[in-house]
DNA sequence: GATAATTATTTCCTTGCTCGAACAATAGCG
DNA sequence: CGCTATTGTTCGAGCAAGGAAATAATTATC
């Protein structure tokens, strides 16, 4: 029963599965435009997955008055009873939820405060399963058929293991198998700088050609690295752990029990345990600041207060130094800024800039366009739901019948 | 007259001419294993390579006794005829030259002293042009096809432009157009650190699976990225430049003009020039050493002179420290250590690992297995000839005939 | 309302790559 | 002198992908 598709085949699947997942629906002449195909093989392709049920035809009238004449198109898109997909993502003390059908909708959404930190290992898996399903449950609609998480730390995508993390308090952290013991499902986990800098990239095809550098500033700093749009893996199929490269040898304490990275400069709680500093309070017992007190943070800098301007010039700094790696290290045609730490972009700015350009050659520094993305976290789950379908991409005439 | 070949023909091709060259004369059986195809493709490709004498047949008779039973292996080799290529490396006072017939097999070699810094561009280019013919000639033998050219600094291979060298003195030089013009021959340039990684990992095939960084240590300090076996390239083309990270932010002075940079640590000019600094010699007015005046330096400090020992100390932990961020930022599965300045490295891995240590997270660090390539510059070489040996193989045909 | 124009999709055919199967070639071995 | 092991060749099938032309489905225009 389980039909193997031959290797271009499948390759060719993807691929247009991917782009009518990001341009919506469309009639097969566009589809072979975007991919650079004859209608002839788009045809060809798409009989097949219009056989197996996974997509539909849309319906003539629907499209209201046609104003050119001529054939109309018929576009294609995602059968409606695929189920859904969730994402999640897991922060330090909250949990950001999405339910999303299969051709990229949401559905959903809702976000949990639940602190993970102190968990063990089984009652942390415990607590993610009941949360989904409890939101699987309340938002009702079609059945979950995968589960996509993002979290901090080093993840290997491949084996589903948290090798790393902090944050979770884990080690070599078998949290897919886990979840998908629990819930049933399959389950694809990511790091999510890496899942943003992919979702970011859906959402801007410029990103998605050449070499982009996302890096992601918020409970964290991390770094996702995009080739020709597709996530760069290493050695154990993660991401990197960009944000714990010491930049400053006697620097502030960073969360992973070293000094000097740079997110102990840059991530929220390094900002605002260095701001109760200032003010000679006690370092707070939260470490996750809410979103409140950081913009509280920014406003009084602002305003003009010099100690804490200066904390945000020396982040500056430090982020121009660290895009200043990677832009004499990986030679990217993008860099991008991005995450709640986005915020206080107008007071990182100039000594970002002045960092970085007093330690890039020219040449190479002009080659990359610099990019600040606002975003919140909640397009993680964006994210990461994306990579969860494209994994199912393959199996969904399968899925939907399970 | 231009056979242009369908795009998979000529990616096939290109496999086979590549590990034909690496594994020496194979037989079409033998050919197939390495690639993963069957023997019927394989002498499909073949047949054509033959026809057009890019490859000959072995003699049945020179293997001598055949003991195994079966039909013999007709083993596969490229033609005798097919004309050389040269290989040049440019240092800052030295070029190397190398001659290779088109099966890879070193044919001759020299190395000439020679300043090029205080040269203009087209003196520059008239220079090596002169050097290059002189050893052409000098040398005899087949006609040369072919050049390759590895220097340092921010090289464009695909435009053949050398954008960025403090070495040369050069900015935007298109040396690639410039020698093409005064040789009449094909020239592709390179830096010389991935010039370097690419020789190394054709000798270790372990290094040519996953992703290796080879951190090139010498004149100056470069490094080679290599993904599946071939190089990275950036958004330009070329390599990175990594040896200008500024890592200490009020370091040495750098050659590049900035300070703190890894070379301005680790670079034999760097060790050389702060050895006289330590003695209160003025700073030598030979920017970079002989091989005679480094062993002398490294020679004083195996035999215990703090100063010394103090200063590759430091250069120890500045390698560390680089070897660190590439781990966070590229998940690597090998770092390579290469070039001249493996010379000293008894006398920098205490530091280098302590540093190493110091600012990897252990489940990354695990996963990248350090070699130590003890390399001279004239392996450079060889790197260099292979990309233009791999630059040609699709014209071969033709430029047997030229 | 008929016809022309236009666009989408399908059908059919060709090309090119790869592989499996059958077959030829060659040499050791009993 | 068969038998077997191994290499290499030939031929045909399968598959992907593209192009030409046919077909289908509309609207604009007269």
């Amino acid at each position: 029963m389980a039909i193997t598709l031959p290797a271009p085949r499948e390759a060719a699947r993807r691929r247009l599965l991917d782009v009518l997942r990001r341009e919506g629906p469309l009639a097969r002449v566009e589809i072979g435009q975007h991919l650079g195909m004859s209608p002839a093989s788009v045809s060809d392709l798409t009989a097949g997955l219009l056989d197996e049920g996974v997509l539909v035809s849309e319906e003539a009238g629907d499209t209201g008055p046609v104003l050119i004449r001529g054939r109309p198109k018929v576009r294609l898109s995602f059968a409606s009873d695929l189920g859904c997909v969730i994402g999640v993502w897991t922060g330090f003390n909250r949990i950001e939820l999405r339910l999303v059908d299969s051709a990229g909708r949401n559905q959903a959404s809702r976000h949990v405060e639940r602190p993970l930190r102190s968990l063990g290992a089984e009652d942390l898996m415990d607590v993610l399963a009941e949360t989904i399903s409890t939101f699987a449950q309340d938002a009702g609609g079609p059945p979950v058929k995968a589960i996509g998480l993002a979290c901090q730390g080093y993840v290997d995508t491949r084996d589903g293991v948290v090798a790393w993390s902090p944050v979770l308090g884990a080690r070599d952290l078998p949290l897919a198998a886990g979840l998908n013991q629990r819930l049933g499902r399959p389950v694809v986990i990511e790091n999510d700088a890496s899942a943003m800098a992919f979702a970011i990239a859906q959402r801007d095809p410029a990103l998605r050609s050449g070499r982009t550098a996302c890096l992601m500033i918020g409970d964290g700093v991390g770094l996702g690295f995009l080739v020709q749009g597709e996530l760069y893996r290493g050695a154990r199929s993660g991401g990197s752990e960009f944000g714990h490269v010491r930049l400053r040898r006697s620097g502030p304490q960073c969360r992973c029990g070293g000094r000097g990275c740079i997110e102990a400069f840059l991530a929220d709680y390094a900002l605002h345990r260095d701001a109760q500093l200032i003010d000679h309070r006690p370092a707070p017992a939260v470490l996750i600041p809410s979103e409140d007190a950081m913009n509280a943070i920014v406003a009084q800098a602002r305003a003009g207060d010099t100690a804490l301007l200066n904390l945000f010039r020396e982040a500056g700094e430090v982020l121009g130094d660290a895009a200043g790696i990677l832009i004499q290290t990986l030679e990217p045609d993008h860099i991008v800024i991005c995450g709640p730490g986005t915020r206080a972009m107008d007071l990182l700015r100039p000594s970002f800039e002045a960092a970085l350009e007093s330690q890039t050659i020219p040449e190479l520094r002009s080659l990359a366009t610099i990019h600040v993305v606002e975003s919140s976290m909640d397009i993680l789950t964006e994210g990461v739901v994306m990579q969860a379908l494209r994994e199912m991409d393959l199996d969904l005439a399968r899925l939907k019948a399970a």
